[in-house]
DNA sequence: AAAATTCGTCGACAACTGTAGTCAAAGAGT
DNA sequence: ACTCTTTGACTACAGTTGTCGACGAATTTT
């Protein structure tokens, strides 16, 4: 299994876009994050490095720059990241969670039907 | 309304025991966080005098010591933390976060009952 | 009363975060 | 060739977090 890394706020932003699509050039990555977060290039860069230095973004030699690849996987983050809030926060009670969110959330009746066969799946399949 | 305060992973669990029983002197909540944590007394402590600082707990002279109330009500830091963590890692969508909890954690029928009863009444709710 | 225990306050320190400036090398434009 | 720009590497710096130890005042124990 792996080692569940972990990311912060900023680095979480810049691994979506690389998981939206990759490789890319850290100057677009720049320029997609810039409108948001008004961050400058130097702190793109950083966090960059910093997911490099972890080992969650991988760099390939593209003449003068880099072209960045997130190596972990998106669902994999998101577990790892679900997990953790869901200890610290719920105490590992899924239902809890699950209620929380049904009920602060307006979902529309489409999401609602979605859920529920999900739901309705899930439990054939825990059956045998 | 209210101005969201973020607690740490290691505030989240000292909150936690004071949402279940209040109030409480350090010491009691030294002897509930030692087997889980290994934390000493001095790591209490100043969690707890981070928490006063934050203005999340109050504290009310008791003899020599303090007893410690949280002052953040638990519903409401788990909104706030859910709201974030959802923006974080599920770029705000429910309906994707709802699918993951849902798949990736093994509900007894129990529970799927209980989220379904609440799916039927929020729908119900949202009609009107 | 002297010694041991208990408490809260301070200070500490390394790792992680958010945010960015500086600088030298490499390339691009003229 | 010479200057302007781009790019990664390195440095910086304050704030947060996880973890405590030291210390002096207050209490309890002996």
């Amino acid at each position: 299994m792996k080692n569940a890394l972990r990311f912060s706020d900023a680095e979480w932003r810049v691994l979506k876009l690389l998981w939206q699509r990759a490789p890319q050039t850290s100057q677009e990555l720049c320029e997609q994050l810039e409108p948001e977060t008004n961050w400058k290039p130097s702190t793109v860069k950083t966090l960059l490095s910093r997911l490099v230095a972890k080992g969650a973004v991988q760099t390939e030699a593209h003449g003068r720059a880099y072209l960045f690849t997130a190596v972990v996987s998106e669902a994999e983050s998101q577990r790892a990241e679900a997990q953790s809030f869901l200890e610290r926060v719920f105490s590992g009670g899924v239902s809890p969670l699950m209620a929380h969110f049904v009920e602060s959330h307006d979902l529309t009746d489409e999401q609602i039907r979605e859920i529920e066969a999900l739901l309705k799946k899930t439990k054939r399949k825990d059956r045998k």
